[in-house]
DNA sequence: TCTGGGGTCCTAGGACCC
DNA sequence: TCTGGGGTCCTAGGACCC
């Protein structure tokens, strides 16, 4: 009740800083491509006017950007990383409750400031001068709101970048103006879904019954509804949570069809994996290889595949997970296919000065009860509460035994090493 | 301690977000 | 020749374990 969040977001965030760097460009069509120059990921107002989408493929609309003068950038996620970095500095001093949300957006608290809109005012006008990025931002009294908001205060060219929609009549004014799709939450797929059920537009949406809507949908959607009432249920999150995954993975310039060039490129993804899990100081026991075929080319025979493979002990070290991600490789590479993209997937990541190592416990490990006995060992040393195993072990009948056998625990492995 | 039901893991996929 | 990359959360069925 009664919470005032911002939505700062970044406008046109890597054209912006392409153009920084390139005043020249202010002024003109700028587009950002992806990875191999593959699509557009970014485009400027000029760009969005010409009617250039994201997504839109760069060989199929070359010829016509070139007639059109628009400036075509390859990304540089560096750059655009660095920026980021200094534009949430500068929102750090408006505000002590600051979530970055993504690289260019994020939630900023603002309960307990008397005039919210003049504020931001000042804060936009602060990054501007101080980082050169153009921001807008949107005030309301939840996330979703704030979201909206922000939406609006993009689209009225009076609204100077910043848009506050403090009450109902306000936020309804602002709904109203805005398709289902456009609300935060409300996806390619949920909009049909939707429709078909009378709810056609975001007021609607925001007038529906949240119980109802979780009935036939899920909670998920019953809390953009309740957030669209007014009803927080999204909170602002300061500490930006240890990742839970570490994802890599590229499209191939070509197709590949040779175990030994994927083997290559998955070492080169796994290697730059680890390094971005040690620069969070964080350590894996699992990974996830996948492998794919181009699905943009039907007359291709398709394939693909994903190979977990678990780590009897967690590591952050590069030269483990590249064997790791090999070994999942092999199990699925299968000759005879067009490989278009491969990638590695960190899971279960966790502190690695809390684990030196993990632990795993399987029944058809060999190894499972030498360490056993060791965690016996341990638990005998420092109490209970160090061995998960052994407690529940000790405590409880045979049932549990089940458990921690095939569950997964963790423990300081430089100390089992001793034991 | 027990023979089948519950727990966990893996794979796959769907949906959303930036 | 040529269509991104990195996340989160949720669901479900089958295999497997005791």
């Amino acid at each position: 009740m009664g919470g005032t969040v911002a939505l700062v977001d970044c406008n046109n965030f890597y054209a912006s800083c392409e153009r920084l760097f390139q005043p020249r460009l202010q002024g003109k069509p700028v587009v950002v491509l992806s990875n191999n120059d593959g699509c557009v990921i970014a485009r400027s107002n000029e760009a969005k006017a010409l009617g250039i989408v994201m997504g839109d493929a760069w060989h199929l609309r070359r010829a016509e950007f070139e007639r059109w003068g628009v400036q075509v950038r390859s990304s540089n996620y560096t750059l655009y990383g660095d920026l980021s970095a200094r534009v949430m500095r500068v929102l750090g001093d408006f505000t002590p409750d600051l979530e970055v949300y993504s690289i260019d957006e994020a939630f900023l608290g603002l309960d307990g400031f008397a005039d919210p809109e003049n504020h931001a005012r000042a804060l936009r006008e602060s990054v501007g001068r101080r980082t050169g990025i153009p921001v807008c931002v949107g005030i309301s009294t939840t996330k979703t709101l704030a979201k909206v908001a922000n939406r609006t205060a993009k689209k009225d060219p009076y609204s100077g970048g910043v848009c506050y929609l403090p009450d109902e009549a306000s936020q309804t004014a602002a709904l109203g103006k805005m398709e289902l799709g456009d609300v935060w939450g409300i996806g390619r797929r949920l909009a049909p879904r939707l429709a078909a059920l009378g709810i056609t537009c975001p007021l609607k949406l925001r007038d529906a019954d949240p119980t109802r809507i979780r009935e036939r949908f899920n909670v998920v959607l019953q809390r953009t509804v309740m957030e669209l009432q007014g009803t927080p249920c999204l909170d602002l999150e300061q500490d930006s949570p240890d990742s839970k995954t570490i994802c890599c993975s590229r499209s191939f310039g070509r197709a590949v069809e040779g175990f030994d060039e994927l083997a290559e490129a998955l070492t080169a993804y796994t290697s730059y994996a680890a390094q971005k899990m040690r620069a969070q100081g964080l350590a894996t026991a699992a990974v996830v290889v996948m492998l794919t075929t181009n699905r943009h080319k039907p007359e291709d025979a398709q394939y693909y595949a994903t190979r977990h493979v678990r780590l009897t002990i967690g590591t952050s070290d590069t030269a483990r997970l590249i064997r790791a991600a090999l070994w999942g490789l092999r199990g699925i590479y299968k000759q005879g296919f067009r490989y278009k993209k491969c990638g590695i997937l960190l899971l279960d990541l966790h502190p690695a000065q809390d684990v030196q190592g993990s632990l795993f416990l399987r029944p058809d490990r060999p190894e499972r009860s030498a360490l056993m006995q060791a965690m016996d060992a341990l638990n005998a040393r420092y109490g209970r509460d160090r061995v998960r195993y052994a407690c529940s072990g000790q405590d409880r009948p045979w049932k549990l035994r089940a458990e921690y056998l095939s569950q997964r625990y963790t423990t300081r492995w430089g100390e089992l090493l001793h034991v």
